[in-house]
RNA sequence: GGAAAGGUGGCUGAGUGGUUUAAAGCACUGGUUUCGAAAACCAGCGUGGAGUAAAAUCCACCGCGAGUUCAAAUCUCGCCCUUUCCGCCA
C-alpha cells in the first residue's frame, strides 16, 4: 500500500504507474474519499471530546444525546473508511525509473547473459522424457493418485534435491563468500549472513492480505473452515515475520533464507506447460527475504541477484538476467529482476529466479517499521528473491547435463553431497 | 479434543466501573558531578491520527471484534493467541 500523502503530492507519478501496470483506478475518487474520511474523523473526534467531558462531569443527559450522535457519525465514517481502504489497496507500487515500460512479458529487457549454450552431437531431449526413462520422474502415477500437475520424484533425483539445498545453504551462510559477492554492489553495512528458516506453509488469510499482493482467490488453496490458506511462496510467511514490529536501525539488515514447499492452483494457466514438472501445484524452493533501510534497498536487491547468479554459475547453467517491464512486474514491486535459465530440451530460456524489491509497499501494510537513531519511525524496505527453485533447477540440470545414452552428468559442486557419484544412469 | 489460568508500553508489573492524564521498577536518552567512567541525583522517554511556522491542544489504542453504561483496561458475548494438566499423535 502506498502512503496517501504520497499519492496526494505525486498525482502524475501514481497516475502513470497505474497506467503502466495495466490497472484502472480513479484517483479523483480516491482523494475525494480520503477528504471525506478525514472530515468525518474530525467530527467523530469532536463528539468524542464532548462525550469525554460529559462523562467527567457526570452529565447523564448530554452524554446520552452525544452517544446517539456518535453512533450515526461512526456509521458514516466506517462506511467511507471501508471504501477508502479497499481502493487504497488497489493502487500498485510505483515502478523504478530503470524499469522498462511495456505491456506484457514480450517487452521485458534482457540485461546480460552468462554461459555458453551447450552444443550436442544429438538432438537434446526434454527433461520429462529423460526423467521417465531413467525412472526418476513419474508423472503418470502422480496423475492417478493426485491429479494433473503433480509428480513423484525418485531415486537419485531426490538425492540431487537435497544436494542442491546443502550447496545453497552453504553459500548463504558463508560470510566470506557473501562478502565477495557484495563487493560489486556497494553494500554499505557490515555483512550479515542469512538465517535459515523453515516457515509454516499455512497462513491466515488476513495476514496474507497484508502482504499487499494482488490476490485472485483462484490462485490459492483455501481452507475456509480454519480461515487458512496454503502459501504460494515462503515469502508469504517470511515477509510477515516482523508484522507490527518496530525494529531498531542498528539491527538492520535482517536476512533470511527459507526452505518450504509452495502451493499454487494454477487455475489461470490451463494448457500451459502441461509437459513435465515445469509448472506444478506443489514445488520446493529456497527463498531469500531481507529487511533493510530504505536508502540501501536497491543495492540489497543487486546483492540478491548477485547471489542468484553465483548459484547458477556454480552449477554451470547458462542464463540471462531480465529486467521485467511495468506490465509484467508484480503488483507490489518497485523493481523486478528475473533470471531465465537455458533449457536445451525446450530450446529456450525459462524463468527460474525472481527478485522483487517492494520498497515500503508491503511493510506499510504489514506495519513493519524501523526506528532511526534520531528516533524517527518509518516503514523499512523489503526484498524477496528466489535462491533456488528446486524443480525448475532440476529440469535445467537434466537438460543441460544430458548424454546421448540418456544418462545425466551430475554438476561437480553437487557430487560431494551425493556420495561422490558422477552420473545418474538407468539402474 | 477435554479442563484450567492468562494476554496491560522495549521488558517486569500494579490497576476489577469515575481523583488513571495507564502507578512503580528496569532498560534507554540528555544533564549535573568526574581527569574520565561507575554510582548518585535531576529531567525526558509508547504508537497512529488531527492540529500548528513550531508549540499548545484534541482523538483513538490495555490481544482482536461486538455489546452494556452518561462513563470500560475493568462488566457481558464471540474470536485469536500463550501457558499448564489430561487425552491422542510423528
Amino acid at each position: 500500500m502506498l502512503d496517501i500523502k504520497f499519492i496526494r503530492e505525486n498525482r502524475d507519478i501514481v497516475e502513470s504507474a497505474i497506467k503502466n501496470k495495466n490497472r484502472e483506478i480513479n484517483l479523483d475518487d480516491l482523494i475525494e474519499l480520503s477528504d471525506r474520511r478525514k472530515a468525518l474523523k474530525q467530527e467523530v473526534d469532536g463528539v468524542n471530546q464532548k462525550r469525554n467531558e460529559a462523562a467527567k462531569s457526570r452529565d447523564v443527559e448530554a452524554g446520552g444525546q452525544l452517544k446517539k450522535e456518535l453512533e450515526l457519525l461512526e456509521k458514516d465514517y466506517d462506511e467511507v473508511d471501508k471504501k477508502f481502504i479497499s481502493m487504497m489497496v488497489k493502487v500498485p507500487n510505483i515502478p523504478s525509473l530503470d524499469t522498462p515500460i511495456g505491456k506484457d512479458d514480450t517487452e521485458n529487457k534482457v540485461v546480460r547473459k552468462w554461459g555458453e549454450l551447450p552444443s550436442f552431437s544429438f538432438k537434446p531431449k526434454e527433461h520429462d522424457d529423460i526423467g521417465k526413462a531413467l525412472g526418476i520422474i513419474d508423472i503418470d502415477t502422480a496423475g492417478e493418485i493426485s491429479g494433473s500437475r503433480f509428480a513423484y520424484l525418485k531415486g537419485d533425483l531426490v538425492l540431487m534435491q537435497f544436494a542442491l539445498l546443502q550447496h545453497c545453504f552453504g553459500i548463504l551462510t558463508n560470510k566470506e563468500k557473501l562478502e565477495q559477492l557484495a563487493k560489486n554492489v556497494n553494500l554499505p553495512n557490515d555483512l550479515t549472513s542469512f538465517t535459515p528458516i523453515i516457515p509454516p506453509v499455512f497462513i491466515k488469510t488476513a495476514v496474507q492480505n497484508r502482504m499487499a499482493r494482488f490476490m485472485t482467490p483462484d490462485e490459492h488453496y483455501m481452507f475456509p473452515n480454519d480461515d487458512l490458506m496454503l502459501i504460494g511462496s515462503a515469502e508469504h510467511t517470511m515477509g510477515s515475520m516482523h508484522m507490527d514490529q518496530i525494529i531498531d536501525e542498528s539491527k538492520l539488515p535482517l536476512r533470511y533464507v527459507g526452505y518450504s514447499t509452495a502451493f499454487r492452483r494454477e487455475a489461470g494457466s490451463h494448457g500451459r506447460d502441461t509437459k513435465g514438472i515445469i509448472r506444478q501445484h506443489q514445488f520446493d524452493k529456497l527463498e531469500m527475504e531481507t529487511f533493510c533501510l530504505p536508502e540501501h534497498s536497491i543495492q540489497e536487491q543487486d546483492f540478491l541477484v548477485a547471489i542468484q547468479e553465483h548459484i547458477l554459475q556454480s552449477l554451470g547453467l547458462p542464463y540471462q538476467v531480465v529486467a521485467v517491464c511495468t506490465g509484467d512486474m508484480g503488483f507490489p514491486d518497485y523493481r523486478q529482476i528475473d533470471i531465465e535459465t537455458w533449457m536445451p530440451g525446450q530450446n529456450k530460456y525459462r524463468e527460474t529466479h525472481s527478485a522483487d524489491l517492494t520498497t515500503s509497499f508491503q511493510s506499510r501494510r504489514l506495519n513493519t517499521r524501523v526506528k532511526r537513531a534520531d528516533g524517527k519511525i518509518e516503514p523499512l524496505h523489503m526484498n524477496d528473491a528466489t535462491a533456488i527453485a528446486i524443480g525448475r533447477t532440476l529440469v535445467a540440470i537434466i537438460e543441460n547435463y544430458q548424454n546421448e545414452d540418456g544418462s545425466i552428468r551430475i554438476p561437480e559442486v553437487l557430487q560431494p553431497y551425493m556420495g561422490g557419484q558422477q552420473t545418474i544412469s538407468k539402474k
